[in-house]
DNA sequence: GTAATTATTTGATCCAGGTCAAATTTTAAC
DNA sequence: GTTAAAATTTGACCTGGATCAAATAATTAC
Protein backbone atom coordinates (compact mmCIF):
# COMPACT_ATOMS: atom_id res chain seq x y z
CA UNK A 1 0.00 0.00 0.00
CA UNK A 2 2.95 2.46 0.31
CA UNK A 3 3.84 2.36 -3.17
CA UNK A 4 0.32 3.54 -3.92
CA UNK A 5 0.40 6.27 -1.27
CA UNK A 6 4.12 7.67 -2.71
CA UNK A 7 2.71 7.27 -5.92
CA UNK A 8 -0.19 9.82 -4.87
CA UNK A 9 2.27 11.83 -2.50
CA UNK A 10 3.76 13.06 -5.83
CA UNK A 11 1.00 15.41 -7.16
CA UNK A 12 -1.16 16.18 -3.86
CA UNK A 13 -0.89 15.42 0.42
CA UNK A 14 -2.10 12.57 1.91
CA UNK A 15 -4.80 13.21 4.70
CA UNK A 16 -4.72 10.27 7.23
CA UNK A 17 -8.54 10.09 6.31
CA UNK A 18 -7.77 9.66 2.63
CA UNK A 19 -5.26 7.25 3.10
CA UNK A 20 -7.41 5.33 5.12
CA UNK A 21 -10.06 5.44 2.54
CA UNK A 22 -8.18 4.69 -0.04
CA UNK A 23 -6.64 1.76 1.80
CA UNK A 24 -10.46 0.19 1.91
CA UNK A 25 -11.32 0.27 -1.45
CA UNK A 26 -7.86 -0.91 -3.18
CA UNK A 27 -7.89 -4.61 -3.41
CA UNK A 28 -4.67 -6.51 -4.36
CA UNK A 29 -5.09 -8.69 -7.80
CA UNK A 30 -2.65 -11.00 -9.28
CA UNK A 31 -2.54 -12.00 -13.18
CA UNK A 32 -0.40 -14.67 -14.24
CA UNK A 33 1.26 -14.12 -17.75
CA UNK A 34 -0.87 -14.11 -21.03
CA UNK A 35 -3.89 -13.39 -18.74
CA UNK A 36 -6.28 -11.43 -20.27
CA UNK A 37 -7.50 -8.69 -17.83
CA UNK A 38 -10.13 -6.74 -19.65
CA UNK A 39 -12.31 -8.21 -23.09
CA UNK A 40 -13.28 -5.46 -25.12
CA UNK A 41 -16.73 -6.91 -25.32
CA UNK A 42 -17.03 -6.03 -21.27
CA UNK A 43 -16.61 -2.19 -19.85
CA UNK A 44 -14.06 -1.86 -17.65
CA UNK A 45 -15.00 -1.22 -13.87
CA UNK A 46 -11.67 -1.57 -12.26
CA UNK A 47 -8.41 0.40 -12.76
CA UNK A 48 -4.71 -1.38 -11.73
CA UNK A 49 -2.09 0.19 -9.99
CA UNK A 50 0.79 -1.93 -10.71
CA UNK A 51 3.22 -2.79 -8.27
CA UNK A 52 5.01 -5.89 -10.37
CA UNK A 53 4.90 -6.40 -14.02
CA UNK A 54 3.46 -5.48 -17.07
CA UNK A 55 0.21 -5.32 -18.65
CA UNK A 56 -0.35 -3.77 -22.06
CA UNK A 57 -3.38 -2.41 -23.96
CA UNK A 58 -4.24 -3.69 -27.87
CA UNK A 59 -7.20 -3.74 -29.93
CA UNK A 60 -7.62 -5.48 -33.08
CA UNK A 61 -7.72 -4.15 -36.38
CA UNK A 62 -7.97 -6.36 -39.36
CA UNK A 63 -7.71 -9.21 -37.39
CA UNK A 64 -4.46 -8.65 -35.72
CA UNK A 65 -3.64 -6.99 -32.43
CA UNK A 66 -2.56 -3.37 -32.15
CA UNK A 67 -0.68 -2.34 -29.30
CA UNK A 68 -1.49 0.68 -27.89
CA UNK A 69 0.21 1.13 -24.46
CA UNK A 70 2.20 -0.46 -22.12
CA UNK A 71 1.76 -0.25 -18.45
CA UNK A 72 4.16 -1.43 -16.03
CA UNK A 73 5.41 -0.84 -12.33
CA UNK A 74 3.78 2.69 -10.42
CA UNK A 75 1.83 3.02 -13.55
CA UNK A 76 -2.26 3.09 -13.74
CA UNK A 77 -3.25 0.93 -16.46
CA UNK A 78 -7.05 1.07 -17.52
CA UNK A 79 -9.26 1.14 -21.03
CA UNK A 80 -9.58 4.96 -20.80
CA UNK A 81 -12.39 5.72 -22.18
CA UNK A 82 -14.31 2.34 -21.27
CA UNK A 83 -13.68 3.22 -17.50
CA UNK A 84 -14.58 7.08 -17.72
CA UNK A 85 -17.67 6.22 -19.39
CA UNK A 86 -18.35 2.94 -18.10
CA UNK A 87 -19.56 1.43 -21.66
CA UNK A 88 -17.47 -1.30 -23.25
CA UNK A 89 -14.51 0.16 -25.38
CA UNK A 90 -12.37 -0.82 -28.10
CA UNK A 91 -9.33 -2.19 -25.91
CA UNK A 92 -8.04 -5.63 -25.01
CA UNK A 93 -5.81 -5.43 -21.28
CA UNK A 94 -3.28 -8.52 -20.66
CA UNK A 95 -0.56 -9.37 -18.78
CA UNK A 96 2.65 -9.42 -21.06
CA UNK A 97 4.59 -10.45 -17.42
CA UNK A 98 2.95 -12.01 -14.50
CA UNK A 99 2.06 -9.03 -12.60
CA UNK A 100 0.48 -7.29 -9.09
CA UNK A 101 -1.87 -5.29 -8.75
CA UNK A 102 -4.05 -2.89 -6.90
CA UNK A 103 -7.51 -2.47 -8.12
CA UNK A 104 -9.94 0.24 -7.64
CA UNK A 105 -13.64 0.08 -8.77
CA UNK A 106 -14.95 3.34 -10.98
CA UNK A 107 -17.54 3.34 -8.64
CA UNK A 108 -14.91 3.69 -5.65
CA UNK A 109 -13.13 6.28 -7.37
CA UNK A 110 -16.09 8.51 -8.29
CA UNK A 111 -17.40 8.68 -4.50
CA UNK A 112 -13.56 9.33 -3.50
CA UNK A 113 -13.93 12.64 -6.04
CA UNK A 114 -17.00 13.62 -4.56
CA UNK A 115 -15.44 13.34 -1.04
CA UNK A 116 -11.85 14.42 -1.74
CA UNK A 117 -11.29 17.46 -3.82
CA UNK A 118 -7.58 16.65 -3.63
CA UNK A 119 -8.42 13.39 -5.44
CA UNK A 120 -9.36 15.52 -8.43
CA UNK A 121 -6.52 17.46 -8.32
CA UNK A 122 -4.48 14.31 -8.20
CA UNK A 123 -6.55 12.94 -11.15
CA UNK A 124 -5.53 16.43 -12.72
CA UNK A 125 -2.58 16.36 -12.13
CA UNK A 126 -1.44 12.73 -12.90
CA UNK A 127 -3.85 13.18 -16.26
CA UNK A 128 -1.59 15.91 -17.77
CA UNK A 129 1.78 13.77 -16.88
CA UNK A 130 0.48 11.17 -19.70
CA UNK A 131 -1.02 14.07 -21.65
CA UNK A 132 2.10 15.19 -22.25
CA UNK A 133 3.70 11.71 -23.45
CA UNK A 134 0.28 11.24 -25.50
CA UNK A 135 1.81 14.64 -27.73
CA UNK A 136 5.07 13.64 -28.10
CA UNK A 137 4.02 10.44 -29.55
CA UNK A 138 1.60 12.12 -32.08
CA UNK A 139 4.52 14.02 -32.54
CA UNK A 140 7.13 11.38 -33.05
CA UNK A 141 4.39 9.28 -35.36
CA UNK A 142 4.74 12.08 -37.96
CA UNK A 143 7.42 13.00 -40.11
CA UNK A 144 9.40 10.30 -39.37
CA UNK A 145 11.28 7.94 -40.15
CA UNK A 146 10.88 4.54 -38.74
CA UNK A 147 14.75 4.68 -37.14
CA UNK A 148 13.24 7.79 -35.39
CA UNK A 149 10.35 6.33 -34.20
CA UNK A 150 12.02 3.27 -32.51
CA UNK A 151 14.38 5.51 -30.58
CA UNK A 152 12.08 7.84 -29.37
CA UNK A 153 10.27 4.36 -27.83
CA UNK A 154 13.41 3.32 -26.51
CA UNK A 155 13.56 6.39 -24.62
CA UNK A 156 9.68 6.63 -23.45
CA UNK A 157 10.12 3.19 -21.84
CA UNK A 158 13.60 3.54 -21.15
CA UNK A 159 14.22 1.25 -18.50
CA UNK A 160 11.32 -1.37 -19.11
CA UNK A 161 12.08 -1.26 -23.29
CA UNK A 162 13.99 -4.99 -23.07
CA UNK A 163 11.10 -6.31 -21.18
CA UNK A 164 8.22 -6.34 -24.26
CA UNK A 165 8.17 -8.18 -27.45
CA UNK A 166 9.25 -7.33 -30.80
CA UNK A 167 6.12 -7.83 -32.28
CA UNK A 168 4.36 -5.50 -29.78
CA UNK A 169 6.85 -2.76 -30.37
CA UNK A 170 6.23 -2.88 -33.65
CA UNK A 171 2.35 -2.43 -33.58
CA UNK A 172 2.82 0.41 -30.61
CA UNK A 173 4.97 2.10 -32.98
CA UNK A 174 3.31 1.56 -36.37
CA UNK A 175 5.69 -0.23 -38.66
CA UNK A 176 6.05 -4.20 -39.32
CA UNK A 177 7.89 -6.34 -37.08
CA UNK A 178 10.20 -7.10 -40.23
CA UNK A 179 10.68 -3.75 -40.11
CA UNK A 180 11.86 -3.45 -36.51
CA UNK A 181 13.81 -6.68 -36.79
CA UNK A 182 16.04 -5.46 -39.07
CA UNK A 183 16.36 -1.87 -37.54
CA UNK A 184 17.67 -3.67 -34.46
CA UNK A 185 20.05 -5.39 -36.81
CA UNK A 186 21.09 -2.11 -37.88
CA UNK A 187 20.45 -2.53 -41.65
CA UNK B 1 -19.21 35.65 -21.29
CA UNK B 2 -22.42 33.27 -21.48
CA UNK B 3 -20.39 31.47 -24.01
CA UNK B 4 -17.83 30.63 -21.55
CA UNK B 5 -20.33 29.69 -18.69
CA UNK B 6 -22.19 27.43 -21.29
CA UNK B 7 -18.93 25.70 -22.41
CA UNK B 8 -18.36 25.09 -18.16
CA UNK B 9 -21.78 24.48 -17.27
CA UNK B 10 -21.07 20.97 -19.54
CA UNK B 11 -18.99 19.81 -16.90
CA UNK B 12 -19.94 21.15 -14.11
CA UNK B 13 -22.86 23.53 -12.18
CA UNK B 14 -21.69 27.14 -11.71
CA UNK B 15 -22.12 29.00 -8.57
CA UNK B 16 -22.71 32.66 -8.90
CA UNK B 17 -19.97 33.45 -6.59
CA UNK B 18 -17.81 31.29 -9.16
CA UNK B 19 -19.32 33.19 -11.94
CA UNK B 20 -18.27 36.52 -10.23
CA UNK B 21 -14.56 35.34 -9.65
CA UNK B 22 -14.21 33.63 -13.47
CA UNK B 23 -15.82 37.08 -14.81
CA UNK B 24 -12.92 38.97 -12.72
CA UNK B 25 -10.18 36.95 -14.11
CA UNK B 26 -11.25 36.35 -18.02
CA UNK B 27 -10.30 39.05 -20.05
CA UNK B 28 -11.22 39.65 -23.88
CA UNK B 29 -8.75 39.87 -26.68
CA UNK B 30 -8.62 40.37 -30.32
CA UNK B 31 -6.25 38.69 -32.71
CA UNK B 32 -5.65 39.97 -36.40
CA UNK B 33 -5.60 37.52 -39.01
CA UNK B 34 -1.67 35.71 -39.47
CA UNK B 35 -1.25 37.46 -35.76
CA UNK B 36 1.56 35.67 -33.99
CA UNK B 37 -0.12 34.18 -30.28
CA UNK B 38 2.73 33.12 -28.60
CA UNK B 39 6.13 32.54 -29.78
CA UNK B 40 7.88 29.14 -29.20
CA UNK B 41 11.10 31.20 -27.18
CA UNK B 42 8.43 32.76 -24.57
CA UNK B 43 6.31 31.13 -22.05
CA UNK B 44 2.38 30.61 -22.36
CA UNK B 45 1.33 32.53 -19.86
CA UNK B 46 -2.65 32.78 -20.69
CA UNK B 47 -4.69 30.47 -21.56
CA UNK B 48 -7.30 31.56 -24.21
CA UNK B 49 -10.85 30.58 -24.61
CA UNK B 50 -12.16 31.18 -28.11
CA UNK B 51 -15.18 33.33 -28.91
CA UNK B 52 -14.80 33.61 -32.54
CA UNK B 53 -11.92 32.55 -35.35
CA UNK B 54 -9.41 29.91 -35.42
CA UNK B 55 -5.91 29.95 -33.49
CA UNK B 56 -3.60 27.11 -34.07
CA UNK B 57 -0.60 25.53 -32.33
CA UNK B 58 2.58 24.39 -34.29
CA UNK B 59 6.54 23.44 -33.89
CA UNK B 60 9.41 23.91 -36.46
CA UNK B 61 10.99 20.63 -37.49
CA UNK B 62 13.95 21.28 -40.18
CA UNK B 63 12.75 24.95 -40.72
CA UNK B 64 9.32 23.92 -41.75
CA UNK B 65 6.32 24.69 -39.68
CA UNK B 66 4.33 21.64 -38.30
CA UNK B 67 0.84 21.97 -37.19
CA UNK B 68 -0.02 20.04 -34.29
CA UNK B 69 -3.41 21.37 -33.17
CA UNK B 70 -6.27 23.61 -34.52
CA UNK B 71 -8.51 25.14 -31.85
CA UNK B 72 -11.83 27.19 -32.95
CA UNK B 73 -15.10 28.16 -31.06
CA UNK B 74 -15.77 27.53 -27.58
CA UNK B 75 -12.40 25.70 -27.23
CA UNK B 76 -9.80 26.62 -25.05
CA UNK B 77 -6.10 27.29 -27.01
CA UNK B 78 -2.84 27.39 -25.19
CA UNK B 79 0.70 25.62 -25.42
CA UNK B 80 -0.29 22.79 -22.99
CA UNK B 81 3.49 21.80 -21.73
CA UNK B 82 4.28 25.22 -21.59
CA UNK B 83 0.86 27.07 -19.77
CA UNK B 84 1.38 23.99 -17.20
CA UNK B 85 5.03 24.12 -16.22
CA UNK B 86 5.25 28.00 -16.99
CA UNK B 87 8.65 27.12 -19.07
CA UNK B 88 9.12 28.00 -22.65
CA UNK B 89 7.66 24.80 -24.54
CA UNK B 90 8.08 24.29 -28.12
CA UNK B 91 4.63 25.36 -29.84
CA UNK B 92 3.88 28.53 -31.97
CA UNK B 93 0.41 29.60 -31.74
CA UNK B 94 -0.83 31.91 -34.59
CA UNK B 95 -3.97 33.18 -35.76
CA UNK B 96 -5.29 31.39 -38.66
CA UNK B 97 -8.35 34.12 -38.72
CA UNK B 98 -9.08 36.67 -37.14
CA UNK B 99 -10.18 35.82 -33.88
CA UNK B 100 -11.74 37.17 -30.58
CA UNK B 101 -11.16 35.13 -27.22
CA UNK B 102 -11.34 35.53 -23.43
CA UNK B 103 -7.78 34.44 -21.79
CA UNK B 104 -7.17 33.54 -18.24
CA UNK B 105 -3.72 33.99 -16.83
CA UNK B 106 -2.14 30.72 -15.68
CA UNK B 107 -1.64 32.41 -11.91
CA UNK B 108 -5.40 33.22 -11.75
CA UNK B 109 -6.11 29.74 -12.74
CA UNK B 110 -4.17 28.43 -10.12
CA UNK B 111 -5.73 30.48 -7.74
CA UNK B 112 -9.35 29.42 -8.73
CA UNK B 113 -8.00 25.75 -8.18
CA UNK B 114 -7.11 26.72 -4.95
CA UNK B 115 -10.58 27.85 -4.08
CA UNK B 116 -13.17 25.70 -6.04
CA UNK B 117 -12.65 21.98 -6.20
CA UNK B 118 -15.41 22.00 -8.92
CA UNK B 119 -12.80 23.98 -11.09
CA UNK B 120 -10.47 21.00 -10.26
CA UNK B 121 -13.43 18.37 -11.13
CA UNK B 122 -14.00 20.46 -14.59
CA UNK B 123 -9.85 20.52 -15.66
CA UNK B 124 -9.89 16.53 -15.16
CA UNK B 125 -13.58 16.29 -16.91
CA UNK B 126 -12.55 18.40 -20.01
CA UNK B 127 -9.33 17.03 -20.35
CA UNK B 128 -10.57 13.64 -20.36
CA UNK B 129 -12.71 14.81 -23.69
CA UNK B 130 -9.27 15.89 -25.47
CA UNK B 131 -7.66 12.91 -23.78
CA UNK B 132 -9.83 10.56 -25.72
CA UNK B 133 -9.07 12.96 -28.86
CA UNK B 134 -5.17 12.42 -28.50
CA UNK B 135 -5.50 8.24 -28.40
CA UNK B 136 -7.92 8.18 -31.21
CA UNK B 137 -5.41 10.48 -33.49
CA UNK B 138 -2.58 8.14 -32.19
CA UNK B 139 -4.98 5.04 -33.30
CA UNK B 140 -5.49 6.62 -36.72
CA UNK B 141 -1.73 7.75 -37.20
CA UNK B 142 -0.23 4.19 -37.25
CA UNK B 143 -1.52 1.43 -39.98
CA UNK B 144 -3.86 3.95 -41.97
CA UNK B 145 -2.85 4.71 -45.65
CA UNK B 146 -3.14 8.53 -46.38
CA UNK B 147 -6.65 8.55 -47.42
CA UNK B 148 -7.83 7.25 -43.81
CA UNK B 149 -6.10 9.66 -41.98
CA UNK B 150 -7.49 12.40 -43.98
CA UNK B 151 -11.04 10.51 -43.41
CA UNK B 152 -10.56 10.87 -40.08
CA UNK B 153 -9.37 14.60 -39.86
CA UNK B 154 -12.62 15.54 -41.54
CA UNK B 155 -14.45 13.70 -38.81
CA UNK B 156 -12.39 14.84 -35.97
CA UNK B 157 -12.68 18.60 -37.55
CA UNK B 158 -16.33 18.21 -38.94
CA UNK B 159 -17.76 21.23 -39.55
CA UNK B 160 -14.65 23.61 -39.70
CA UNK B 161 -12.08 21.39 -42.12
CA UNK B 162 -12.96 23.79 -44.91
CA UNK B 163 -11.32 26.73 -42.81
CA UNK B 164 -7.92 25.24 -42.91
CA UNK B 165 -4.95 25.32 -45.33
CA UNK B 166 -4.35 22.51 -47.27
CA UNK B 167 -0.67 23.16 -46.33
CA UNK B 168 -1.74 23.19 -42.46
CA UNK B 169 -3.47 19.59 -42.63
CA UNK B 170 -0.86 18.00 -44.50
CA UNK B 171 1.45 18.69 -41.77
CA UNK B 172 -1.16 17.85 -39.28
CA UNK B 173 -1.86 14.36 -40.52
CA UNK B 174 2.30 13.72 -40.90
CA UNK B 175 1.66 13.98 -45.03
CA UNK B 176 3.06 15.83 -47.93
CA UNK B 177 0.87 18.57 -49.32
CA UNK B 178 1.35 17.06 -53.17
CA UNK B 179 -0.18 13.80 -51.55
CA UNK B 180 -2.75 15.78 -49.75
CA UNK B 181 -3.69 17.71 -53.26
CA UNK B 182 -4.01 14.30 -55.09
CA UNK B 183 -5.99 13.28 -52.73
CA UNK B 184 -8.28 15.32 -52.55
CA UNK B 185 -8.27 15.08 -56.21
CA UNK B 186 -9.01 11.53 -55.82
CA UNK B 187 -6.59 10.02 -57.21
C1' DG C 1 14.52 -33.52 -22.32
C1' DT C 2 11.65 -33.52 -26.51
C1' DA C 3 8.07 -31.89 -29.21
C1' DA C 4 5.14 -28.26 -30.34
C1' DT C 5 4.19 -23.65 -30.45
C1' DT C 6 5.43 -18.91 -30.84
C1' DA C 7 8.75 -15.24 -31.77
C1' DT C 8 12.37 -13.41 -34.57
C1' DT C 9 15.20 -13.03 -38.51
C1' DT C 10 16.29 -13.04 -43.40
C1' DG C 11 15.27 -12.77 -48.38
C1' DA C 12 12.89 -11.16 -52.53
C1' DT C 13 9.66 -8.16 -54.52
C1' DC C 14 6.56 -4.21 -54.87
C1' DC C 15 4.05 0.12 -54.19
C1' DA C 16 2.25 4.23 -51.51
C1' DG C 17 3.78 8.16 -50.76
C1' DG C 18 8.02 10.98 -50.64
C1' DT C 19 11.10 14.29 -53.27
C1' DC C 20 12.15 17.66 -56.64
C1' DA C 21 10.55 20.78 -60.12
C1' DA C 22 7.47 23.61 -62.45
C1' DA C 23 2.82 25.30 -63.80
C1' DT C 24 -1.40 27.25 -62.30
C1' DT C 25 -4.64 29.29 -59.25
C1' DT C 26 -5.85 32.08 -55.29
C1' DT C 27 -5.12 35.74 -52.08
C1' DA C 28 -3.16 39.96 -50.46
C1' DA C 29 -0.95 44.51 -51.08
C1' DC C 30 -0.88 48.85 -52.99
C1' DG D 1 -7.40 46.90 -61.12
C1' DT D 2 -2.39 45.31 -61.38
C1' DT D 3 1.32 43.15 -59.38
C1' DA D 4 3.41 40.44 -56.19
C1' DA D 5 3.31 36.76 -53.07
C1' DA D 6 1.45 32.62 -51.37
C1' DA D 7 -1.17 28.41 -51.89
C1' DT D 8 -2.44 24.54 -54.63
C1' DT D 9 -2.05 21.39 -58.34
C1' DT D 10 0.30 18.47 -61.62
C1' DG D 11 4.16 15.69 -63.46
C1' DA D 12 8.20 12.56 -63.32
C1' DC D 13 10.84 9.81 -60.69
C1' DC D 14 12.59 7.25 -56.63
C1' DT D 15 12.93 5.06 -52.03
C1' DG D 16 11.58 3.39 -47.29
C1' DG D 17 9.10 0.29 -45.61
C1' DA D 18 5.19 -3.01 -46.68
C1' DT D 19 3.99 -7.66 -48.17
C1' DC D 20 4.65 -12.43 -48.91
C1' DA D 21 7.30 -16.47 -47.91
C1' DA D 22 10.32 -19.31 -45.60
C1' DA D 23 14.18 -20.34 -42.32
C1' DT D 24 15.88 -20.14 -37.71
C1' DA D 25 15.65 -19.34 -32.80
C1' DA D 26 13.51 -19.14 -28.45
C1' DT D 27 9.65 -20.44 -25.24
C1' DT D 28 6.29 -23.35 -23.38
C1' DA D 29 3.97 -27.65 -22.48
C1' DC D 30 4.14 -32.24 -21.33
Amino acid sequence: MDTVFAHFSRYISLSDTLKTELAAVLTPVHFSKGELVLDAERTCTRSYFILQGMLRAYFLKDGKEITDFFSAEEEWCNSPKSFYTQQPGEYYLDAIEPADAMAISARDLVSLFDRFPEMERYARLSMGTVFGHLMERIASLRFTSAKEKYAHFLQTYEGIHHRIPLGMVASYLGITQETLSRLRADR
